[in-house]
Order: C-alpha cells, then structure tokens, then sequence
DNA sequence: GCAAATTCATACGTATACATATGATGCGGC
DNA sequence: GCCGCATCATATGTATACGTATGAATTTGC
C-alpha cells in the first residue's frame, strides 16, 4: 500500500472544456424557469395561484367557454396535467363545468364569478411579474430575446 | 357618451390586447423547457437519464467527491430536489456514497464504474441535445440567445 | 467554552409534467 | 349502417421542484 500514492490523478480532473454543463442551453433554460417560477410566487401576491393555475383562468377568460383538453392545447399542457390544475381550481370554485351538450365526451369549463374577480386581480401582478423576470435585460435587448425564444418554443 | 352601445360586448371579448398570455416570458420559458425536456427523452438513446440525473452525474464527473447539497448547488437543485435524484442514481448503482470523515453530516458522493461508464455514453448524445434544442435559430442567433437567457438565469 | 445560529440530509405534502392505459363517445370509410 | 380509429376525461405511476419540518452535527458569536 506504500505504493497507494496519488494514482489516479486524471480522472479527478476530466475534460471540463467539452461539455460545460452550466453553458448547455437546457440547463439555462430550467434555471430561467425556475426564476421565473419563483418571481412569479413571490409577486402573485395573497391570490393563490401558481403560473399554470394562472394561465388556465387567464386563457378561460379569454375565449369563453372551452373544454378540458382544448384549454390544455391552448395552454400547452397535458391532457393528464390540465386534468389536475382544473380540478384544484374546481375544489376552490375558481371554475365550474357543465356537459356539452353537442358532444357528451366533453366537459365545458367556465369561470364562475369568484374566479372573475380573482383573475382581474391577478392580472396586475402578472404584468410586473412579466417586468420583473426582464428585468435583468436591456430595453432594446427584451425584444430581441422574446422573438429568439418564440423560436424554441 | 349616448347610453352604452356596447357596453355589454366586452364581456365575452375581454380585453386579449392587454395581457396575450402566450406572448409573456414565464410562458415561453415553460414552453421552450418542455420542448427541450421533450428533445432530451427522445435524443438521450437506451440510456435511461432525465436532464437532471444527467445533469448530477456529469457535474459529479467534473467535481470529484462532492457532498449532496453542495452538488445541488452546482446542479441548481434544492436540497430536497437533489435527494431524490441522488437516490435514484443510487439505485441504479451509478453513484456511491460514503461518509465524510472531516463532517459528519455530510455524504460524499462519486461514480462507480458503470456510472462512470454511462455518462461518457450519455455525453455524446447530450452534445446533439444542444444542437437539436438550438436548432431553429440560425448560427449568428445562437450566441446572442445564450447570452441573453444566461442574464435571466 | 458554550449557547445560538447554521448546515446537512431526510421526510412529508403539494403541484406540475408526461407516459400509458381505460372506458365512453364521436366520426369517417366502406 | 357499422366497424375501426380518433378524441375526451380520468386514473396510475414516475420524476422533478420546492416549502416546511426535523434531528444530527458544525460553526459562530460572545
């Protein structure tokens, strides 16, 4: 064992120079996430509400009635993900449903007036929300981050 | 001013111009994660690694025997986060741990050989990630992005 | 030196996020 | 008409992601 000396020096220190993890764009890309994320809970304010749970109500609000996975399509999410943010906005009465009645397969989601008040309310946090998370860029360099981003999503 | 013509349109056309949900950041950020999440499932080969187990072992790699949290932090985990990763990586017999001889709260963490095997394969495709992830923004694009994304990181 | 504050790892609860499977329903092709 | 296929909503399982709480261990502040 006296020969047990430093042997394996090189595999302490592999190559760093070919894939540095902190300059891949998906880990950039779950890091801003989850800034946002965190913006987003600390200014949402007493409106409980997390950012999908936000954008199912907004996107409600903005065409009307619509049913369970079409919400999901507009709001870019799992049939099996909206399933869930709609029945936790269900239990709080932030929703109500009703049977299509042209197509029994489906349910119609609809804001009910609790649900109004409480979007219209969060609607302006949601704007400095926006503001906050751009913060960091220059005002000339927010519009060109927007429109590359659009591009990767 | 002669009584509201209409007044009562806007209610089923609430005001889309102020607030286009897809249009906001926070959104985009969510889409452009799920779509490279989405790349990085189909890309990653027989490997069976999510982004962030990925992202574990490659900085283990880098780092050395590193403890769990101090790990998270290199990984932008939270304590709770990295625990589960780490546990299911252990499982799999890609990670060992021992403890610390000079804190005794610590784990100190490091590949095993298999581990260490099957992040060298997983690096190849992880390169082609990126790539795939980029691909829709044109070359001279690509640098600009990453440097605005990594501001709002 | 020692009490207070901090850190480490874990555990529990909630909320996305998605693959997969299922049963009910609707629809197109023949 | 009706059979096959698609769609809708749900259910289950796995994996982040984080707040909070906990107990053990260490560091600090005085």
């Amino acid at each position: 064992m006296t020969t047990a000396r430093k042997r394996m020096v090189a595999p302490t220190k592999p190559a760093q120079d070919d894939y540095i993890l902190t300059d891949q764009v998906g880990h950039l890309l779950r890091r801003a996430h989850q800034r946002h994320t965190a913006i987003f809970q600390d200014m949402i304010g007493n409106v409980q509400l997390t950012p999908t749970q936000f954008a199912a109500l907004v996107k409600i609000r903005d065409v009307g009635e619509v049913s369970q996975n079409e919400l999901g399509r507009l709001t870019a999410m799992d049939p099996a993900t909206i399933q869930g943010v709609i029945h936790r906005l269900k239990v709080r009465a932030l929703i109500a449903r009703r049977a299509d009645p042209d197509d029994r397969r489906c349910t119609l989601l609809s804001l009910t007036g609790s649900g109004h008040a409480l979007i219209e309310r969060a609607l302006a946090s949601a704007k400095a929300i926006t503001a906050a998370t751009l913060a960091p860029l220059a005002d000339n360099e927010r519009a060109t981050f927007l429109s590359l981003l659009r591009k990767l999503s």
